[in-house]
DNA sequence: GTACGATACGGAGACCCCCGCCGTTTAGCA
DNA sequence: TGCTAAACGGCGGGGGTCTCCGTATCGTAC
């Protein structure tokens, strides 16, 4: 890659981060263009569609959600590990502007293309062995997917909330032990 | 209101209901008008917001979902009779394209206007009975506005599922009796 | 039946955005 | 230092939103 090339490429990240953080995922390319100072055909180079865009941005809170679900298994409260782990996830899709609509339409677009980019699929994956090994505490039936539609869910419907987060992550706690648990 | 304009009113609605179900709630107004025969002028005359629109457009529906709660108040299984309304709730929010959408950005913006045509607002004024009724069988602290977040959300994170009413019942049944209940 | 005022209509204009394309510049290697 | 391929910028077409105003039409009063 060429040096100009990564100097733009930065650039674009950094005020496309801040600018997604404003305006949610529909933020303007122009625009991020525009406070880049590059011109508009410079942004689709780099990021061919949105979803692109949006994976850069968020690839390292991404990374951050895998490692911190690295951590936890093994741990002997497997329940507990699953549900810090869910929490965590849902506070960041809840706080990060624009995060929860690109899970939520992540890969909706061009199934069965290349999914190793994508941040719901290597949620996935990071999550898949919390829910393993946390299965025998879950109603059965449960999958990892399930679990990150309903945190994705969350954080889209707490987004007009004053405080996501917290609503997102007290509604998470809610229906992990059940809204009208079973007596 | 002139003949005119209820038959412009009347024809805008249908028009933009179709539309709505084929491209969701962000489908273009000056389509609708072109489908409708009309100026676009005349779209945003008639629904001076696109919220207008929406809420004129899902008020039938909204009708029936407030009726159906009221017919279950006073039943003897008030667990049951709550979850079957969130279910019709839940099922029609991932069924109608857009409605969801709708729910969601609902009376988010303009904060404190005129609630009373707010489909959101009618949900929760007519739920509020089934919750009040169910409340002992309910995880305390839980209040109507928790549960139509907790049926927006999943409608919309299964929107883009092959079975978005399917999964999305599934999931609430899931939330509503425990992802982990606790033992 | 006609004339008039209020009401509703339609679309032009200004502005913004997305997307594809192509002539021009520039980095990096020989 | 010169060359070539890669990267850049921005233009042009298509569409959308929103505002505004001249015009057509409805409904009524006479």
């Amino acid at each position: 890659m060429r040096a100009d090339a990564q100097r733009n490429y930065a650039r674009l990240l950094a005020v496309a981060g801040e600018e997604i953080a404003l305006n949610g995922a529909d933020a303007s390319l122009e625009q991020i263009a525009r406070i880049a100072g590059v011109g508009s055909g410079t942004v689709r180079r780099h990021f061919p569609t949105r979803h692109a865009l949006l994976a850069a941005v968020f690839r390292e809170r991404v990374d951050s959600l895998c490692a911190h679900a690295g951590d936890r298994i093994g741990r002997a409260d497997t329940r507990a590990a699953l549900l810090e782990w869910l929490s965590a996830v849902t506070t960041s899709a809840a706080t990060i502007g624009g995060l929860a609509v690109a899970l939520n339409r992540a890969c909706a677009t061009d199934p069965g293309a290349a999914h190793e980019h994508c941040a719901t699929a290597r949620l996935t994956e990071a999550g898949e062995p919390l829910v393993a090994q946390a299965a025998t505490a879950l109603a059965p039936g449960i999958t990892i997917t399930d679990l990150l539609a309903v945190v994705t869910g969350l954080a889209l419907a707490t987004e007009h909330h004053t405080d996501p987060a917290t609503e997102a992550d007290r509604l998470l706690g809610l229906t992990f032990a059940g809204i009208s648990p079973a007596r």
